[in-house]
DNA sequence: ATTTTATATGCTTGAAATCGCATATAAGCA
DNA sequence: TGCTTATATGCGATTTCAAGCATATAAAAT
């Protein structure tokens, strides 16, 4: 398949349009763990649709330590990077916008800009990879 | 699904990406035959392809007499419009160059700027729906 | 070293999408 | 009316895809 068709066949899908407005709205790298607390999946479906995302060229990752960051892939086209950002603009639906608040509330757990905490309880909960950090937590 | 996600998943087939090209490359009304002509699929294949894109917002048509004639769907969101007439210039640069070249070859065939004739040779072969009009300009 | 935690991935299942073919519908024409 | 042509659609077979669950890997912490 070709670029193109690649890129719009990733962001057809509900969970993955919302991936990346996650990054869209943030502007900066956002890690596993909280992208699941914005969006409330499981970590394996985060997972696997980052990966997705990744190979369709959308999104870059950088592993820090045991978390993992993702980022708009800031080598790709300049057409796809401008289209990305205006996209970005228009995604004023509100579960675009509910998840983006739940991320930015996520984002103030961070310490010195990075993430220190995995997922934490209802989320934890369901994905029964609850943490015994998480359950204290409960 | 919201609509950007099945926008995205309507131009995220590399089949109906090629006709809304067509369309954006030409900007004006195309029917089902010339497209056929042009990519050189089955009829099936790309009235099927066209109602996909019809449902997901993208497109409109209209019918003229026999013929059905094809647009970009004027009454989508000024946003969806700009984006598409983005995309078109982009397209223009990559592959997507030979398909709008055999159209173009193909319009040729109009007459007061209406198509008059259904597909033809090749493609109507591939098709087995030859018409006995086709079959004699072998 | 062992355990804990963050992330990734293999496998199965069910749902959805695509293709190919046949046929239906719609409209013009003899 | 009956035939021809343009377009659409129903259906079975095949493929693709996502969800769900378990488990693997990687890196820290104890």
């Amino acid at each position: 398949m070709n670029k193109p068709a690649k890129i719009f066949k990733a962001l057809g899908d509900e969970t993955r349009l919302r991936l990346a407005n996650l990054l869209l709205q943030t502007d900066r790298e956002i890690c596993v763990c909280e992208m699941v607390d914005a969006l409330e999946l499981p970590q394996y479906q985060i997972s696997k649709h980052l990966t997705i995302l990744k190979n369709a060229g959308i999104l870059q990752a950088s592993r820090k330590g045991t978390w993992v960051y993702y980022r708009l892939d800031d080598e790709s086209s300049p057409f796809w990077r401008d289209f990305l950002k205006v996209l970005g603009r228009h995604l004023k639906q509100q579960a675009f916008v509910d998840d983006a608040a739940k991320l930015r509330q996520r984002l103030a757990l961070r310490q010195n800009g990075q993430c220190v905490v995995g997922f934490v309880a209802a989320t934890a909960i369901k994905n029964k990879f609850r943490t015994k950090k998480a359950a204290k937590n409960l």
